[in-house]
DNA sequence: ACACCGCATTGACCCATGTCAAATTTTCGC
DNA sequence: GCGAAAATTTGACATGGGTCAATGCGGTGT
């Protein structure tokens, strides 16, 4: 039982600076632990939630990777986005109290389950979370104004180049390689966030290839230049 | 004086059923009045704020009609949204406390200026505005994706009608005709939105035209068939 | 160890949309 | 009102990326 709740605290997380606010003190913190309700383990390929379900929780997710996708009305698929370790999902449901997209685990993943009447609850009475609610929205929300920048203005390889900029990055942010991925989608998963065709994908990162600026086998990513594809992705920086 | 806090409460809006919570008592009516501080007027090509700019407030747009975009480094610009009276605009600073984009009106107009500390204390002892915030924000990320899905996967002809149906849709809601509109915005503007050229735009106009679906003269846009731009955008849809 | 199957790569060709240019209409400052 | 500037339309042509098809690679289950 302690063993229990001592592995759902928040306060004993060592995610916590991605999910949470920073600086909080032990009060506060031990606040936070009733944000989560339970764990949930989410099997590779699996969905964490569907469009249409009806909506109740963020997820945080503690292990593992996740794609987001809507659908069109003809069955077009669109992935929004890919989601790793210490990012929230699920603010798509908020508006309609039903879900808008998919979640589908990547990788086999385990999330923290975050009921929404707790966090609207625990906002009211506790400023820091609530001022880190709105931010996170917020920030999904310039993401995605990013996405629509890049799929509105940029060419395949300005596509291809940020993508991988913002994935190691990212992945950086947590402790690993900025210079090799080990990509856990397919190239037609990242042709669908990027707006264009697998083939290519294909033939984007064999370009790459070529010019020396990355090395690629597969799902094995090894930046060799990181300077070149920024300034693929922008000409001014770094000339 | 009296007549001056008249102007500014909400309580006595037309509009409050657009920005705010539906079904409210009049004691709760009255606590809202205080979200907004002041109302501030922009005139046509002027900007409400700008990227970088450090953010300190919602808006509520109260009449005219505004236009949101991003640029990449390199200057190429992205019109993210455009939008109309009764709609919230400005959640994009709240991440960084500095706007990520340009608002700019395209024709004159006004807003309510609401301090986001006022947004954020008065939901907090108010759960039904709190409710109501986040589900204008998560309103906003679902619209993202839905425009990332028309980047991502469909045709020009495909966006233009989808853009139509949904400009309409929102215009209809606010009392005018379904079938006739006057576009705020140059070719360019829906072009950069729906990340085409604007040749495109005019040229797909025209097209739409010849088929007898819509009439168009400048910005004056008359919908003949709203069914066959349904199906354009849904070939599943009204068949 | 082998065979299969999903994923990735590569080539050849094509088309939707971009590019460039010119004519026309509308808007707006003076 | 007049003239300049901006916006729109339309045409001719170019091209980036899509489509279709064949081959290659590697992980998985038996």
């Amino acid at each position: 039982m302690l063993t229990e709740s001592f592995k759902v605290a928040c306060s004993n997380c060592n995610l916590r600076e991605l999910c949470m606010p920073i600086g909080l003190t032990p009060e506060e913190l031990q606040k936070l632990d009733s944000l989560v309700a339970t764990r949930r383990k989410v099997s590779q390929g699996e969905a964490l939630y569907r469009s249409g379900e009806s909506f109740t929780s963020l997820y945080a997710i503690r292990t593992g990777f996740f794609k987001t996708c809507v659908s069109s009305p003809d069955g077009r698929e669109q992935v929004t986005g890919f989601q790793m370790a210490g990012e929230i999902i699920g603010l798509d449901g908020i508006t309609t109290d039903r879900h808008n997209c998919n979640a589908v685990a990547l990788e086999d993943a385990e999330v923290c389950v975050m009921p929404f009447a707790n966090v609207e609850e625990i906002s009211r009475e506790f400023p820091v979370l609530q001022r880190h609610v709105h931010k996170i929205m917020s920030r999904e929300i310039v993401r995605d104004q990013g996405v629509m920048l890049l799929l509105g203005n940029m060419r395949a390889e300005e596509r291809l180049a940020a993508f991988l900029l913002n994935l190691v990055q990212r992945l950086n942010a947590r402790g690993f390689s900025r210079s090799e991925v080990i990509l856990r989608m397919t190239r037609e998963e990242i042709g669908s966030y990027l707006g264009m065709k697998l083939e290519t994908v294909s033939r984007t990162f064999s370009k790459f290839s070529e010019e020396g600026i990355i090395e690629v086998k597969q799902r094995w990513v090894k930046i060799l230049q990181p300077d070149a594809l920024r300034r693929i992705f922008d000409p001014e920086s770094a000339v």
